[in-house]
DNA sequence: GGCCAGGTATGGT
DNA sequence: ACCATACATGGC
């Protein structure tokens, strides 16, 4: 995709696949906050700003070399697009999510954030993430003007928390967990949390696909699909299929049925969808979640 | 107030 | 291997 870098700036003069509305409400990132035309979120402990012109959007950060990575700027979405489009069924959910885009995600961050999404709904998802953010996470000076009421800065101080890291987490109790608003999901976390390792995240994106869903499923309150998310969002393997109460809706349009088998649902539109898989989800994810 | 939420763990066949 | 059930808790 075209984009220009500045110091501080990245320009995206491409609006045909590029609409940071639908990138940041198809349900692969939770800490972030929209008003109007200005959208800010925070990755890791990164924090960028996000206007949107009629002709172009503007990516305003202090790290412009890893929000680069993080929209996945470098790569064409149109031509995604329209591989994509030759399947019928899926074509109305390219066309009304055209500017989706895939983020490169922190992968503890990832673990961690869809842990806590497991039966679950969103609000209380990414209220839990704040408030462990801001138990546990550094406060960060903010680089930029921050918005108004946004959840995510403190604005008598001017700062932002950053996501914490896995060594703070590590201090965090599980009635601190329960305390995030986690319910059964406490002990899961606080096990997972102990028994990870920095060797452990840092060597993960050279395992195979398998051993590192192997890996993920071997961590509590990870199942199949929300190790098919962590691997989707955090290390870009779009390969796999995450199977959720949508896609079940999805793929009982598809076949007429009222199959709940998600581990044949998955295996089923892996094959259909290829190496395409993880895009084609998120289309499917954020029309069927917004429309249907 | 009762139902629901981007499922998973666990204990039965 | 496959199926049923329990699971906390805020949001609506």
């Amino acid at each position: 995709m075209n984009y220009r870098k500045f110091n501080k700036k990245i320009i995206i003069e491409d609006t045909t696949q590029f609409d940071i509305n639908q990138i940041l409400d198809c349900g692969q990132i939770f800490r972030y906050f929209i008003n109007g035309n200005v959208a800010e979120v925070i990755s890791g402990n990164k924090y960028a700003k996000i206007i949107t012109y009629h002709d172009r959007a503007e990516i305003l950060t202090s790290d412009i070399e890893y929000f680069e990575h993080f929209f996945d700027l470098a790569r064409d979405y149109n031509q995604i697009k329209q591989q994509l489009s030759d399947d019928q069924f899926l074509a109305p959910s390219i066309k009304f999510g055209y500017g989706i885009r895939i983020l490169n995600q922190q992968l503890f961050e990832m673990i961690v954030s869809f842990i806590i999404s497991a039966n679950n709904n969103i609000k209380r998802i990414r209220n839990s993430l704040n408030y462990l953010s801001k138990q546990f996470g550094s406060k960060i000076d903010l680089p930029v003007d921050c918005i108004k009421g946004s959840p995510l800065v403190d604005e008598l101080c001017g700062r932002y928390y950053a996501f914490p890291t896995l060594e703070q987490l590590k201090h965090a109790s599980v009635q601190d967990f329960v305390d995030a608003g986690l319910g059964y999901r406490a002990e899961y976390m606080y096990d997972t949390i102990q028994k990870l390792t920095h060797k452990e995240l840092n060597t993960f994106i050279e395992l195979s696909e398998d051993q590192q869903l192997q890996f993920l499923l071997s961590l509590k309150g990870v199942g199949e699909k929300v190790a098919h998310c962590i691997m989707l969002f955090a290390v870009h393997q779009t390969t796999v299929f995450p199977v959720d109460t949508w896609i079940n809706k999805v793929y009982n349009d598809l076949t007429n049925t009222t199959c709940t088998n998600r581990k044949m649902i998955s295996r089923i539109l892996t094959d259909r969808y290829g190496k395409l898989s993880g895009y084609a989800q998120q289309y499917f994810f954020y029309y069927y979640r917004t429309v249907k």
